[in-house]
RNA sequence: GCCCGAGUGGCGGAAUUGGUAUACGCGUUCGACUUAAAAUCGAAUGGUGAAAACCAUAUGGGUUCAAGUCCCAUCUCGGGCACCA
């Protein structure tokens, strides 16, 4: 082989490595180990993106620099396959959600190898592959028999016309999205998952995590916890009403109070000249989605007809419903205070209610203590057919009982029709034989609803330590050696899947199946690669790279797991640009020539062609180097690249690396020079590296460095007068020691002299930056 | 509105503790090789200027021997939260 042809190159070592399996892990005890993973893909139909492919490769890179440090290193791969997609195109096309998603995950797989993973594909797992999610039931059954999984009426979008539920974000102006029909608010019934149970330990913990501040702010925000107190207020002729607040200290200025519209106590307190005023705002209200509301900021409301006692100045207030209370946070009920909140005094400037700018008290004397969230609990149901059944059947009462747990999985069952049904339930309620189960003898009807695919990826990680377990959803003791996870890379999620994972982590510890309370030590969270016109890549603007294109066209996967590591900080976003693809394939091509003679060759077919390097050696070699010439560099690069991969900085280890090469093609390159170069080249060019490093009979060890050659004989002096740099000095290590000598030196330099005719007023040596200032 | 980031050549971006601003790559220009082109190799490349030099890290101030980096104010962009009492 003469010249570079990745894609040969990358088919020879894809197969060693499909054949040989090097990247199979097992618990070996004793020796440091490595857990690193990606957020695992749902594999669409559409095959990789540029994106997976970057977060796949931060993966990859720290895991082939681990694993050739010689820890024990796993890197698991999964496919998250449940989901709304699948079923619509079920629905659409009448193809069973199962084939597509077989069909689906093959193809990534496909694509996954040909990137050159070091993945350990005999952990691969799929969530809605029955053996997986026989065990997302065993874990709901958990939750269940502690109370963390529980049944709630709660008010949903329901639109009467399509017969299904709705997101807040699927409502228009009070109108379906679909059809256009009013929607309404309905209440069902539905499963939650108690997350509020952990709300303390979830925010208290998040200080230690090593993951990056904006993830935790967010994290912090979303369960905010709020310290105040609940405070009685007395009410002629109906129930006391209660309020939450953070400030009970301004309670001597609390002139109304104001109710959500969804109070309980609202009808209540009407009365008949109130009465239709307040239920008709309340209708209005209830129609508002939570997203218009939160759009018109201008205050509404009106008042009951009601008035309350205020503890603490004993005088009678009135009482108002307005919508900007929220029914969800706190009691939902609040005192106004409008001299001191804001919000409380646009209500009262626009309903004229006194401000009363009294005087605060000293301790909550009316109150109890009290802690609120805004985090509320999970809502898990979902009226779909392609997610994980709930392992729950109804009895002729309607209760709910367990489905036993040698019973599971609850399969899904084929089916033929996937359209939901009249009265919006999944299209389970249609499997009629399937629904009918028996538990203890007693017929029963199962839960139509399936989970949340969150739930599914609430636990993967902890299957990726034996995920062949037929007796259990997860091996305690490979658990312990392998977790918690020290590496996690995506760039999404941020809140949900991030926050569940801890969730259903602190509890499972609790029951004793865990030997630890977070599951995911270092978060990494990377940006998007956008298209080269900056937008966000997608099919209707035909502005999307297709990572499989890159590498066909000639460049290969080196180039497309390289560059992407070179685009910019892994954690900004970045735009793709074509050219400089070929800029990282011209760079590869010269490690090639380095090590391999070489002529000219046939070019990659891409939009920036380039061809293999000629005369590369050949020019490399004619100055034949000394080895001691290259000690420095050589050293240099090998702290750079490894210093860089610790911080992240992907992109300035590959600049590194490219400074070293053009280095070697100066001054010539030795055996060992480019021994090193092959192996800090792997990580990014696993298959070009294996390529050199074969061809050089050398192993992958990840090399050291040793400081004592960083430091050459001469140094370069920076000499600056008032702070510009006007000369450079070369002396020697042993006079950089020698302030007075340095700076005699500096003075007598001819272009410093030509600013000292006025005298020097005092001179600044810096060694560590090899720096003298002459201030004149 | 509140909170958090960021703003550096023609472009993507470097600069790790306040110490040589613009590493590396793209692009551009010139040269070598070639009948020619591509590729490859080499050189140059912040701006103004013939040069010396001066001016440049969003803008305006400040601290310092020394500021992209620290402080104050302003502008712009991005992200998060958004009536949470």
């Amino acid at each position: 082989m003469e010249r570079y042809e990745p894609l040969k190159i990358e088919e020879k070592w894809q197969k060693i490595w499909e054949k040989e399996k090097p990247f199979r892990a097992e618990e070996k005890p004793g020796v440091p180990k490595m857990m690193l993973a990606e957020m695992f893909p749902y594999p669409s139909g559409a095959g990789l993106h540029v994106g997976h492919v970057r977060n796949f490769t931060i993966v990859d890179v720290l895991t082939r620099f681990f694993e050739q440090q010689r820890l024990n290193v796993l890197r698991p791969f999964g496919y998250d396959t449940f989901g709304l997609p699948a079923e619509n195109y079920a629905i659409k096309t009448g193809t069973a959600p199962q084939e597509v998603t077989k069909v689906n995950i093959e193809n990534f797989r496909k694509q996954a190898k040909k990137l050159g993973y070091a993945i350990d594909w005999n952990r691969e797992i799929n969530t809605s592959d029955p053996e997986y999610y026989r065990w997302t039931q065993w874990c709901f059954l958990q939750l269940y028999k502690k109370g963390l999984a529980y049944q709630k009426e709660s008010y949903q979008w329901w639109c009467p016309e399509d017969k299904t539920v709705l997101a807040n974000e699927q409502v228009e102006g009070g109108k379906c999205w679909r059809c256009g029909s009013e929607v309404e608010k309905k209440k069902m019934k539905q499963w939650f998952f108690k997350i509020t149970e952990y709300a303390d330990e979830l925010l208290d913990d998040i200080d230690a995590l090593e993951w990056p501040e904006k993830i935790k702010t967010m994290q912090k925000n979303w369960i905010g916890r709020s310290v105040g107190s609940e405070i009685e207020f007395k009410v002629a002729g109906a129930e006391d009403i209660t309020v939450f607040t953070t400030r009970p200290d301004t309670i001597f200025g609390a002139t109304f109070l104001v109710l959500a519209p969804e109070h309980p106590s609202v009808e209540f307190l009407v009365n008949d000249d109130t009465k239709e005023a307040v239920l008709e705002y309340k209708k209005q209200a209830m129609k508002k989605s939570e997203i218009e509301r939160q759009e018109n900021k201008e205050k509404t409301g009106v008042f009951t007809g009601a008035f309350a006692i205020n503890p603490a100045t004993k005088s009678k207030i009135p009482i108002y419903v307005a919508d900007y209370v929220l029914a969800g946070y706190g009691t939902g009920a609040i005192m106004a205070v409008p001299a001191y909140d804001e919000r409380d005094r646009e209500f009262a400037e626009k309903f004229d209610l006194p401000i009363v700018e009294a005087e605060l008290c000293d301790f909550d004397r009316f109150g109890t203590p009290k802690t609120t969230y805004k985090m509320r609990d999970w809502l898990i149901s979902r009226q779909r057919y392609w997610g994980c059944p709930i392992p729950i059947a109804y009895d002729k009462e309607g209760n709910p009982h367990p489905i036993p747990e040698d019973q599971l999985p609850v399969m899904l069952p084929e089916i033929s029709d996937y359209q939901p049904d009249e009265s919006g339930r999944s299209a389970l309620s249609k499997a009629k034989d399937w629904l009918k189960v028996t538990i203890d003898g007693e017929e029963m009807t199962r839960e139509t609803d399936t989970l949340d695919g969150y739930a599914c990826s609430s636990w993967y990680l902890w299957r990726y330590a034996s995920p062949w377990d037929t007796k259990q959803a997860w091996d305690k003791e490979a658990i312990s050696y392998w977790e918690p996870l020290d590496y996690y890379v995506g760039g999404d999620h941020a809140v949900a899947h991030l926050l569940y994972i801890r969730f259903w982590c602190k509890f499972f510890a609790d029951m004793g199946y865990l030997p630890f309370r977070e599951p995911v030590k270092r978060l990494l969270y990377n940006g998007y690669i956008n298209a080269p016109d900056g937008k966000k890549m997608s099919k209707s603007k035909g502005n999307v790279i297709d990572p499989l294109d890159v590498i066909n066209d000639g460049y290969g996967a080196d180039t497309l797991r390289t560059y992407e590591m070179f685009i910019g900080p892994y954690d900004q976003d970045a735009a793709w640009d074509t050219r400089s693809v070929g800029g990282v394939y011209r760079f590869l091509n010269r490690c090639w020539g380095l090590v391999f003679s070489s002529c000219s060759g046939p070019r990659p077919a891409g939009p920036s062609p380039r061809a293999a390097g000629a005369n590369s050696r050949a020019a490399a070699l004619r100055n034949a180097p000394s080895q001691d010439k290259n000690t420095t560099i050589r050293h240099k690069v090998i702290k750079k690249v490894t210093e860089d991969i610790y911080r992240y900085n992907f992109n300035t280890a590959v600049a590194g690396l490219m400074e070293y090469v053009n280095e070697l093609y100066k001054t010539g390159a030795g055996e060992e020079d480019l021994v090193v170069l092959a192996k800090l080249l792997k990580p990014f060019a696993p298959h070009l590296a294996s390529e050199m490093l074969e061809k050089l009979g050398a192993d992958d060890e990840w090399p050291k460095w040793d400081e004592k050659y960083l430091v050459s004989e001469t140094v370069e002096v920076v000499v600056q007068v008032n702070g510009k740099l006007r000369a450079k000095l070369m002396v020697s290590t042993e006079d950089l020691e020698d302030e007075d000598k340095i700076i005699d030196l500096a003075l007598a330099d001819e272009k410093v002299k030509k600013y000292t005719d006025g005298g020097v007023k005092k001179t600044i040596f810096v060694k560590r930056a090899k720096l003298i200032n002459i201030v004149v």
